[in-house]
DNA sequence: CTTACATCCTGATTGC
DNA sequence: TGCAATCAGGATGTAA
């Protein structure tokens, strides 16, 4: 679920409520996620200080004492709140708490993922620009390498529809399903055209899209559509600014045309007929 | 190299 | 109400 703006929210909260704290336990309750919790991972994070809360793309790394870091993504369903309690309380979720992280002040970091396509693992903290998960990974979208003569150079030639060009993490980091299809509109260009054929002026509307929309997500602490929460279990405002994410049928925000939902390579994508040409 | 598509997994929602 | 089908914010491996 989380794309660039959750868990960019998820650093900001959690940069303030749990840099300094030291983690007295660790506990794997399920190690099966998309590929299995490394078990000694546990045992050597114990002790260690997180220092620091970092974020590439959709990755969280939360930096470690000792020149270590954790890797987290949180991928479709995951999360990390932080609680006074965990596995021996109320707000313990047997089926869906799969690893907890108890602090010397007595809170807990919990990660839930019910769905368990997301990922973590403990890197050095000085190899983590060439890990597999992160070296080939486009510019991040508020950053100045993501640019228009950047994103033609990507564009040029390609076939594939452009809204999936721009969720090609290659490309540029961070951006998914909900965000593509509101930058695109705002771009008012059409989510399926090939990425190859949209001109150079449109590509800069793109570019010029991208970091209003994301910045204003971050503002509102994310897009909580179905499920998402912070790490405080707060949803995030962000939904009810969508101007077509989720709209199918309702009325543009611009001109009043029904939104549509058109599939594009297996994923919904929501665009004004008529505002996007 | 590019592109299309299945796959991992569970839960919520939709439709009959 | 029950149950099956469909869909969900992601990433990746495979095959054409």
């Amino acid at each position: 679920m989380p794309e660039l703006p959750e868990v960019e929210s998820l650093r900001r909260i959690l940069a303030r409520s749990a840099t300094g704290r030291t983690i007295v336990r660790a506990t794997i309750a399920e190690a099966r996620l998309r590929r299995a919790i490394a078990p000694e991972l546990a045992a050597e994070i114990t002790g260690r200080t997180i220092t620091k809360l970092d974020r590439r793309a959709k990755y969280l790394i939360l930096e470690l004492s000792g020149g270590l870091a954790m890797l987290v993504h949180l991928g479709m369903s995951g999360s990390l709140t932080h609680r006074d309690a965990a596995f021996d309380s109320g707000s313990f979720d047997p089926r869906h708490d799969h690893v907890a992280f108890e602090f010397d002040d007595g809170t807990h970091l919990v990660y839930n993922d019910p769905r368990r396509f997301g990922l973590m693992k403990l890197v050095a903290l000085d190899a983590i620009p060439a890990l597999a998960e992160l070296r080939a990974i486009g510019p991040e979208p508020l950053g100045p390498d993501f640019n228009a003569r950047y994103l033609a150079d990507m564009a040029r030639g390609k076939r594939v529809a452009i809204k999936n060009l721009i969720m090609d993490q290659r490309v540029v980091a961070g951006i998914g399903n909900i965000y593509a299809s509101e930058i695109l509109f705002r771009a008012a260009v059409r989510p399926t055209r090939r990425s190859g054929r949209v001109t150079r002026a449109e590509l800069e509307r793109i570019v010029a899209a991208t970091g209003p929309i994301l910045k204003a997500a971050i503002g509102s602490r994310g897009t909580t559509f179905r499920s998402y929460r912070d790490s405080r279990g707060q949803p995030g405002r962000f939904a009810e600014r969508l101007m077509v994410y989720g709209r199918e049928d309702q009325p543009c925000l611009v001109c009043a045309t029904p939104i549509r939902n058109v599939t594009i390579g297996n994923r919904a994508s929501f665009l004004c007929p008529n505002c996007q040409r």
